[in-house]
DNA sequence: CCTTGAACAGACAGGTCTGTCTATATATTT
DNA sequence: AAATATATAGACAGACCTGTCTGTTCAAGG
């Protein structure tokens, strides 16, 4: 069973196992707390112990989430030498990603949807996860264009290969397929390869 | 008041005009019957001789915006002459929709989002509208390239394009401002300016 | 041995949800 | 005028939700 192999690990990564596993392929508001602590194997008061309440537990998830693959993301672009390479890196992190986690697409900007008021704590989470993402394209992956590249022009660069990267997303998460993710790639090259003046 | 408004047209109506509102604004979990029926002034037992289900006043809902969308893209885009302000025009069309509607995305990705079941009848609904989406733009506004170009290179501008327009729209949602459509339309512009072997 | 802390089980309160039902009013049609 | 269709108001059932509370078990440390 589940609970006996998560038993092992004490009550709080439990909890938090559970429900990153049961917000994301069920989606927030349809994951109620008596099925978290049922699956997770804890008791209701163990849980409210660790968390004062659901949201609280999610913005915990999100959080560790957010640190988990913002590091996988510098991993794996760290050991690539060429532009082209690191993009494709960050491409094929992701379509491994949502192959292993069944097309569930992003979970920030699942969650963003579920929570309407734009000053929740979530919504803030979602927009600081999205904003440095955009940060590690512009200073890790694209890093070596920026000084040879007007500044404008620079930044509609990052614009597009982030916007090719999150509609790649949305796409396969909507046709549970891959091809969105191969052809943002390439798209993400095309634009890549008439960005500098003198070609290369 | 809202009610006094909306009394003017027939309860069916009123019905589907706040779902519309309520849906889209709060999401479908966060909505229910009871505000619906209360904000339309229409009694509950009027609302069910109408709509079986609150799903099925969903799938209403999301039919006749998918109907709405589709004649108002197809509208703008036949009054233009060239490929280009045809891309514009449908991002234009994109930008006047997110800024009237307060930057709450794509009401179909949205609903995607929420039902996490991919057999669910929304969810055959979403896939439609991106199907129909995505034929619009290879026939109606690439129309004249295809000839042209060799069509997997015609198809990859077509998945470019279509998830440069996804993706503006989820981070025009996420940080709720409008330069993601801006910089999706150029980028998508200087996808176009590249895929003619022959440059005119 | 005994105390303390952390986990357990599960009843309970108070609220919300969808959907059904009864009963009344109004408007149109025959 | 009578009959029929369609609207109204709102109580109600039954399920589910979050979060609180009581009480039990068990293991580690003084």
């Amino acid at each position: 069973m589940t609970a006996q192999l998560l038993s092992a690990s004490r009550p709080r990564e439990r909890i938090i196992e559970t429900a990153s596993r049961l917000f994301f392929r069920q989606g927030y508001c349809a994951t109620g707390i008596n099925q978290i602590i049922s699956e997770s194997g804890v008791a209701k008061a163990s849980f409210y112990a660790h968390f004062p309440s659901k949201e609280l537990l999610a913005i915990a998830w999100l959080e560790q989430r957010e640190e988990r693959w913002i590091q996988q993301l510098k991993e794996r672009i760290a050991q690539c030498p060429s532009i082209d390479k690191r993009v494709a890196a960050m491409y094929s992190l992701w379509g491994d990603q949502i192959r292993n986690e069944g097309y569930r697409g992003c979970g920030f900007i699942n969650m963003a949807g579920e929570f309407s008021n734009e000053e929740s704590p979530i919504r803030a989470l979602v927009r600081d996860h999205k904003d440095r993402v955009r940060h590690i394209i512009a200073n890790d992956v694209l890093s070596e264009y920026q000084p040879r590249m007007k500044p404008s022009d620079f930044d509609e660069l990052v614009n597009a290969i982030y916007s090719l990267f999150d509609g790649a997303i949305i796409q396969a998460q909507n046709f549970m397929q891959d091809w969105p993710i191969d052809s943002a790639l390439k798209a993400s090259l095309k634009l890549l390869s008439q960005s500098l003046p003198e070609e290369g």
